[in-house]
DNA sequence: CACGTGATTTACACCGTGTCAAGTAGACAG
DNA sequence: CTGTCTACTTGACACGGTGTAAATCACGTG
């Protein structure tokens, strides 16, 4: 049964995505299919026919925690920015305080992406939007004649996105033991002092 | 049996090596130990006497392909560069130049180390290292005086080790189709103007 | 030539996913 | 009260991959 079309009780749905995503947080990236069924307090073969396989769970969660972490709102706060340095600035803050909502399911799902192409075309879909979004933000710099020389608004844009990457994140906040603070105030000054024309 | 104490014979250790990178190479991740034994001509079992389990064979792995690509000529190279920026700047080439050749094996290995804690152990361990090594480059270049203000040791170093992290160069050099030679140019731009005093 | 020892194979148990068929409990209509 | 539709359960099973145990082979040595 495809995810397209909904199938069952919506709140049983909602239990199952909420098992899975606590299941996420407590364990890792390991998540089996049977643990989520049992938190949830259904079985197994719910899952399946909830959500058709492993993967659609997966997406649906990705699009569940979106919802539920209001993503779309604090992209918005980039885009009401009154400048483009500032829109930088706020589009890092975002990445410090959404990565660490959302790094249990990002592991889970970078985890799986080799073992299923469906995972990874979301994946990937997934890290285009965002560096559109972060190119954005570096064209409206550009267009306020900000870029620093050098640059391109595509090689400044395409190195944003990717020093803003989850894994660096989690490198810094994790193994570095950095602060989302001492994250959002460090990343912003690499990237004001490398791309920025008058920092 | 276990890797410390080798087993069997070496020249069925290393096909079977070979055959382990050929894979990894041609069909990334899903690294199925049955195809490993078959592209060596031995069976499976072959494998577990000469490796003990998948992660001993992955963690083998990541030493012959050190060894084979010479890792530790290319860090020399860093070390006798005669300035600290200098030093940062071949640092850069360094993964410019040897990340491609690593990638599926560190794809791999990233891909297993949710499911086997010793391949997460290893993973830190070589990270680790790797955070030592960027850090020595930081720290000569702070002793020299050029050092930005604004950045301890640390900070830099920290900041150094995760914008070079082997994810962001994979989004640089694929989605984003930066050449090796663009990669080290736009890389050791972006650190020389945020972490050096006098760029 | 028997023999032991190291190298390797054949056979098997296990775990998690995904599928299938049959059954059940409750809501709702006639 | 009967039928039926939905949501779910139960139990079984095939498959693919890992890791293990037992049997077999190859070969140098007495």
């Amino acid at each position: 049964m495809s995810s397209s079309q909904p199938y069952g009780d919506p709140e049983t749905r909602e239990r199952l995505l909420r098992a899975a995503w606590d299941l996420a947080l407590e364990q890792g990236p390991s998540l089996r299919l049977a643990d989520v069924a049992a938190r949830a307090g259904v079985s197994r073969q719910a899952v399946y026919l909830h959500f058709g396989d492993r993967a659609r769970l997966l997406l649906a969660l990705l699009v569940w925690g979106d919802e539920a972490f209001k993503l779309g709102d604090l992209l918005a706060r980039v885009t009401e920015a009154r400048t483009g340095v500032e829109a930088l600035d706020r589009m890092v803050e975002v990445h410090a305080t959404y990565s660490p909502r959302i790094d249990a399911l990002a592991r889970t799902l970078e985890a799986h992406q080799y073992q299923d192409p469906a995972v990874a075309a979301a994946l990937r879909e997934r890290l285009d939007f965002r560096r559109t979004a972060h190119r954005a933000v570096i064209g409206r710099i550009a267009a306020e004649g900000d870029l620093a020389s050098g640059w391109t608004i595509d090689t400044a844009a395409d190195l944003f996105f990717a020093v803003t990457l989850p894994v660096p994140w989690r490198e810094l906040t994790g193994a570095s033991g950095w602060s989302a603070q001492q994250y959002a105030e460090r990343v912003s000054r690499l990237l004001r002092r490398a791309l920025i024309a008058h920092p």
